[in-house]
DNA sequence: GTGGTCTAGACCACC
DNA sequence: GTGGTCTAGACCACG
C-alpha cells in the first residue's frame, strides 16, 4: 500500500484514504482478494490515530469496496468498482496537474523548473518504493 | 466573477474560493489592479457568511495575491511579489507533486504517461493564457 | 503563560496576544516544543471568546512561530523557521525602524542616543535571554 | 510636521497622528503658537481621507493640546501637556526598540544586522529632511 | 459604502 | 479532550 496525506489541504484525512483505496481498486493496482494493511499497521506507518484509519475502512466496507473478516484481516472485495478506462484515468490526474500549474504560476516557478521538479520526485518516489520493496 | 462552491466536498469553503480566485489570477480572467468583489457582495452571490469571504480574502493577502484596502476594497495584486523564499516555493511544489506521482502510481499510470500529461496541461494552460491576453 | 490585555487601548485583542506569544518565545520563556494553552483554555482565561485565540493562534502559525496539530494542541516552534525571504525580512523590520525614528524625532532624541538606546536595550535583551537559558 | 504611520499595527490612524502630535509638543519639537498643516494638505501628505485628519485635529482640540481657528487655520495651544523629562522620553522608545529586538529575533536578523539596518534608515531619514527643508 | 474585529454558539474531524 | 469551519449579528474605522 502506498498512501500519500495532505494534511493541510482541508480534506478529512478519512477521506483522503478512501479515495486513494479507490483509485488503486479502479485501475487494477489492486486485485479483489489482495489484503490491505491491518489498520494498526497503516495506521502507525502514515502517523495516523487508528480511529482515522478505521473510520476510513469502515467507509470503505459499505461502500461495497472491501470487505473486513475478523480475525484474519481486511480484503478486496471482487464486485469492486468497475475498472476505470485509461482516458477516464489521465482526466483524474489532469485535474490536479493543473492545480500545480497554477500553484507554480503563483510561485514564480517556470515551465522549465516545474519539470525539473517533477523529475527530482519521480526519481525520490522510485528510490522509495525500491527501499520499501527490499523490507 | 466566477466562483462556484461544492459544499459536499468537505473541502472548507473559504480554501474553495482562495484556489478560484488564485485560479482566475494565474491565467488571467484577472488582472494586476482589478477590483474584486466587496466581501459583502461576495458573501451574498454566494450565500456564504461574510466571516467566510473575509478568511478566503484575508488567506489571499498573505499569500500575496491581492490587496485589501481599508473602505476602498480589494484588488489583484501584480505577479512577482511571493513574499516566500525561493527554497520554500520549491518545497511547497514538491509536496504538490508527490501528491500527483501517488495518484499517477494508485491509477496505473506510468512516468512516461505523466509527463505527457504534464506537457498537455502545460500547453492548455499557456494556450488559455494568450487568449485572455489577446481581450 | 502570562498573556495580558489592554481591552481600551484600540490594539485588536488578537495581535495583542500574537506579540506576546512572539515575545515570550524570543526571550526563552517558552522553549521548543512548549506546549501552550489550548484555546479553549486561553479563551477562558482570558475572558475572550475562542474564534479571537484561534485567530492569534492561526496568525502566529503561519508567521511560523507555532504548529497547531488537529486534536492534539499547540506547540512552540523551534526557531529558524522563517518561511520568509532574507530582502523581505529586512524590509519589515526596516518599516518598524522608521518608526521608531520618527518617534524619536518627536521625542527630541538625537541619533546617538537613540543608538545608544538601542546597544542598551539590546544589553537587556540578551541578559534576559541567558537567565532563561540558566534555568 | 512628519507623521509616520503604520497602517497594519491594528492602531487607528487618526490615533497615532494624536500620539505623535502629543509627543512633539511634550518633548519641545512643537512650541505653543506653533501652526500645525492644514486639514487637506496633512491629508494628502498621508495619503488619508480628510475626515481621518479631521478626527485627530478635533480629538486632540477637546484634549487642549490645539487651537482650530476658523478660517486661519490650526495652532498649538499655550497651556499645553507638561515637557517631558528626557528620562520619561528615553523609557517610551525603550518600549519601541524592544519591540523591535523581539521582531528582529524572529526574523533571525542579528544583533550587528540590526544595528547596520538603523544606520541605513537613519540616513535614509535625514536625506529624505533635507529635501523636505529645500521644498 | 468598504474591510476589520469580536461575540455566541453550532457542528465536524481528529486524538 | 483538541483545533477548524461556519453562521448570525454587532460595532468600529475609514472613504
Amino acid at each position: 500500500m502506498l498512501v500519500h496525506l495532505n494534511f493541510k489541504s482541508g480534506v478529512p484525512v478519512y477521506l483522503q484514504i478512501v479515495a486513494q483505496v479507490k483509485d488503486s481498486a479502479a485501475s487494477g493496482a489492486l486485485r479483489p482478494g489482495d489484503p490491505l494493511p491491518s489498520v494498526r499497521a497503516l495506521a502507525e506507518e502514515l502517523r495516523v490515530n487508528r480511529n482515522t484509519i478505521a473510520k476510513a475502512y469502515a467507509e470503505l466496507e459499505t461502500q461495497g469496496v472491501l470487505e473486513l473478516r475478523q480475525g484474519s484481516g481486511c480484503f478486496l472485495k471482487a464486485n469492486g468498482t468497475s475498472p476505470l478506462r485509461r482516458a477516464v484515468r489521465s482526466e483524474r490526474l489532469a485535474t490536479e496537474l493543473d492545480s500545480v500549474i497554477v500553484q507554480a504560476h503563483h510561485l514564480q516557478i517556470g515551465d522549465d523548473e516545474l519539470r525539473a521538479l517533477l523529475e527530482e520526485r519521480l526519481t525520490d518516489f522510485r528510490e522509495r518504493q525500491r527501499q520499501r520493496a527490499e523490507n
